[in-house]
DNA sequence: CCAAAAGTGTTGAGCTTACACCCATGT
DNA sequence: ACATGGGTGTAAGCTCAACACTTTTGG
């Protein structure tokens, strides 16, 4: 948005005179927690480019649909979900990264409780989940997404209270503490743990306990929303830090 | 990049059939700090749309040029400068964000030394630094860009040694000091602050000493460049948590 | 010799860690 | 009753914030 004259002469100002229009795309790095595994939702491309090889769900941002709209949309098509969880991870422009046409992508990273997703919608995309330490090659750049959407995971979980995005409704302690040991794939200590979280108070007793269990039934809780919106960029050291 | 054809079937495989080409800007929010105060390099546009108004520097990104070329070659337009650091923002796609015609921006945060930059260089883009807290207002969303860059400077250089950028090569912990104090607008206690930065070890005595100073010559330090950069992602708590 | 800025030391409070112990449940 | 996993308490050690004192320099 610069230059000595950017409009065109007969100016109705409806278009700048110079500056490239590229395909501009955006790719999800999708991620879940099955109890067990933090895991990647993959796509195996029926379609060319690359048909048969493994990438992200992604897709072109249309001329009338904002780059929010673009995610949302996106998301639903895979996931049957509205108001997942996204932010932005960064945008991908080098020249060269999809071999068909120069395209700039926008990536984003979603964290999605894995159990209420739209099975049928995944299968339609021909997506499945991956355990994210048996993740395939993907193509272009998007291992190096994939990479970078990790550390965001990890620096950003380790201060702020974000992982419930990837949990059912109601959970657990020791849920939650699978989850954090999921994602930076090292023990914690258990009873640190339950007080750093309950520590914050974003937790609500549902009095309420896990039936599943075959030996002493943990606590339900949920999130207290309000205060969680509203203590969202707040710190919390879920994790000691020099993790880099 | 999805789609269940996207190819044309006329296939050398050069375009994709759909997705729309947009225009991709991408503006820059520039940081500087004159001993005293968080300044911006704004500019102030001799041409239209919004001639006479203040906007960030910014330019498209063209065709054969990868994003990170662009943002150098528009830094260097700008500043004069090589090798400038900057990181992404967030990229802004609103569908009217540029009234003019639809255009994708993917902003970044740049910070350098004001002293060390091409006078000349920003007197032609007609740039020129403010006091962050009298910035004027700005065209299009880049107020916004301002603020949320604001933002990431202050969550990043609460635990990461950033600031450096924009101090001269040598510098003193006081003037340090008074960087710090203008990113988060409060003031530090001196002992504090001197005794959390050397514990970095970041830091090389040169010997010298602020021969400008009219009491007490404070020491003057250089980074450790190779230190800084290996260390670059560690922690370190320069500001205590809990300002969100 | 005084004011102003720079440099260094100390202490108490609070937090984190590491650990031990008790409770609930199914076999 | 015992194995397994969940819940709570506590003492030692560390870090940070708050504060006092000394040093250097110019006037």
């Amino acid at each position: 948005m610069q230059s000595s004259d950017p409009l065109t002469l007969s100016s109705p100002m409806s278009r700048y005179a110079h500056g490239e229009r590229l395909l501009v795309a955006l790719d999800c790095i999708v991620f879940g927690f099955d109890g067990d595994f933090l895991k990647l939702l993959l796509v195996k491309r029926n379609f060319e480019p690359e048909k048969g090889n493994w990438s992200l769900m992604g897709g072109f941002v249309e001329r009338n649909e904002g780059l929010e709209a673009a995610a949302n949309r996106i998301l639903f098509e895979l996931t049957g979900l509205k108001d997942v969880y996204f932010e932005q991870l960064q945008t991908f422009g080098d020249v060269d990264r999809d071999p068909v046409e120069r395209t700039i992508s926008v990536a984003l990273f979603a964290l999605i409780n894995i159990h209420a997703h739209d099975q049928d919608a995944a299968r339609a995309q021909n997506a499945y989940w991956i355990n994210m330490d048996r993740r395939p090659e993907l193509i272009f750049d998007h291992g190096r997404m994939v990479e970078l959407a990790l550390d965001k995971l990890r620096y950003k979980a380790a201060m702020h209270p974000i992982g419930f995005e990837l949990l059912p409704e109601k959970f657990t302690i020791p849920q939650l503490q699978k989850l954090y040991e999921a994602i930076y794939n090292q023990p914690l200590d258990r009873r640190n743990f339950s007080r750093k979280i309950l520590s914050t108070r974003l937790l609500i007793d549902t009095g309420e306990k896990n039936e599943k269990s075959t030996t002493k039934k943990a606590v339900l809780y949920k999130l207290d929303q309000e205060k969680y919106h509203r203590q969202f960029n707040s710190f919390h050291y879920f994790i000691s830090p020099g993790k880099g």
